[in-house]
DNA sequence: GTTAGTGTTACTATCCTGGTTACAGATCCG
DNA sequence: CGGATCTGTAACCAGGATAGTAACACTAAC
């Protein structure tokens, strides 16, 4: 029914590496932010680096940091890295029926349109995008804040 | 993750209700197309009722119907009248992390977007767009062919 | 009054998600 | 070296949504 709060959380997530300023930030920094547990952050770090788009460091002083600027990550790139699987599910319907036969095919193009229109809304905005609106809410001036989480 | 198939049963229904030609087409006639339970098909033609897309007639002959013109029933129409709740599933940062505090509504902007991009992919798309691909895919001239489920 | 069909409820199995705990392995530091 | 820190990942559980199924009251036609 609906597109899981995993993607919220990896935005989230990103947008605290950004202020990150490059210095790992652990998860469980990260958990505190977002108000969840440390695991269900590395799951969905995982997710993110397999994906390119972080990089982790181990270790005492280690955490996860950006492996990209953040104007070359769009949120369709962070969409295609923790949701999976088609955005509509279809039917397969009976095959002695024309409309049976049929209607998957018609629905395939149709529910594709829409999915791609999605998609290219999705990849309009950059992760910098969120981190500048984000600071504005905040009211302050395109400078990163390093180290308050 | 995904959007139910409820989705695509219901223009599975509907394409049905068309070709029915004004002649209500019992449930479990659809649910032979479509190939599940007739109970399935009655709680989705509920929704699609409630929503004003088709109406019933009881008892011995009845069935469903369309109630508007095929033209004038748009994809979006469909996907409001059996899907509900947000596309995007937000979730509520930590109040003390500035991040925390205007991750949402940021997000919610960005989703907004995406989500608008998508429903209007879906109202381009009409109930005849797909009865006359699904009749191209049968091979037929753009005339109704009812009674054949 | 019998038959056919809807509208609706209840129950179930299944899947996905997210929360939780746990633990092996890597890395840093004294 | 040895302890502390942190990741990556697995296992398990609870909750919610979905879809299949059966059941039943009510309506309408004949």
């Amino acid at each position: 029914m609906a597109i899981s709060s995993r993607f919220a959380v990896a935005v989230h997530v990103l947008v605290l590496l950004e202020r990150g300023g490059g210095e790992p930030v652990p998860s469980e920094r990260i958990a505190a932010s977002v108000g969840t547990n440390p695991a269900v952050i590395r799951r969905i770090l995982c997710m993110l680096s397999r994906a390119g788009l972080t990089r982790s460091r181990l270790g005492t002083g280690g955490g996860a940091m950006l492996a990209r600027a953040a104007r070359e990550v769009t949120l369709l790139d962070v969409y295609r890295a923790v949701e999976d699987g088609e955005l509509f599910v279809l039917h397969a319907g009976d095959e002695r029926c024309p409309v049976g036969r049929h209607i998957e095919g018609v629905l395939e193009e149709a529910v594709g349109a829409a999915r791609r229109a999605m998609e290219e809304a999705l990849a309009k905005r950059t992760l910098a995008d969120v981190c500048s609106r984000v600071r504005a809410r905040c009211g302050e001036r395109g400078v990163a804040v390093p180290g308050e989480v």
